[in-house]
DNA sequence: CGCCTTTGACCGGCGC
DNA sequence: GCGCCGGTCAAAGGCG
């Protein structure tokens, strides 16, 4: 609708994210550009790389990062030990999106199999699905109430596959991401 | 005809 | 122990 978008430069209150979505996450989008390769040498350039990788918003004016959750690899389900750890934490990741559309084409294709109301928040909560074979990345896709425009799409674990759709905006996306992120 | 969305039920975790 | 809450399943219907 309108296109006075300005607020989400990060900085002013540091430490906090300005959207916070959730207590668990952290905001830390310019370390996540810093290291790129992270620890774990999984496949080539760490989440984040793969991430940006995958992600193609159409129709977006600005995206920010509000978290990423490294962790290990997925352990579904492991209720051998019970004193230990047993939030374990999948690689997640935060995309704060200014957008009319909630459905953000990113390349890949998502089944949706789940929309549940969230609590103080008037918009539901969609879950997605990869549908690609052996690939079980999840996605969340939510709304804020507070401000209807900006969309924050949750990123669970990483794709074992290559992009199916090219897009042609995509760098330009990109590019958005490192700036804004270079704050 | 195959894939996807919708939607209510179900389930496990957690707080009280 | 019970109830709430977030996440997932699965049947049924829709659409290209």
């Amino acid at each position: 609708m309108e296109n006075n978008y300005q607020m989400f430069l990060p900085c002013s209150s540091s430490g906090k994210s300005v959207y916070p979505v959730t207590s668990n996450y952290v905001t830390n989008s310019s370390n996540i550009f810093s290291h790129h390769g992270d620890h774990s040498s999984s496949s080539s350039s760490g989440l984040l790389g793969l991430m940006m990788k995958q992600n193609i918003l159409p129709k977006t004016d600005t995206v920010r990062i509000i978290s990423h959750n490294g962790s290990e690899s997925e352990g579904k389900k492991s209720s051998t030990k019970k004193g230990e750890k047993k939030t374990i934490k999948k690689p997640r990741f935060a995309f704060q999106t200014r957008s009319q559309i909630d459905i953000l084409d990113d390349g890949y294709r998502w089944r949706k199999y789940g929309q549940k109301a969230v609590k103080n928040n008037k918009f539901p909560r969609s879950y997605y699905r990869c549908t690609h074979q052996g690939c079980n990345v999840k996605k969340q896709i939510q709304r804020l109430t507070k401000d209807e425009g900006i969309v924050v799409t949750t990123y669970e674990g990483m794709h074992t596959h290559r992009i199916e759709k090219p897009t042609d905006n995509f760098e330009h996306i990109l590019n958005q991401l490192q700036i804004y992120s270079a704050f």
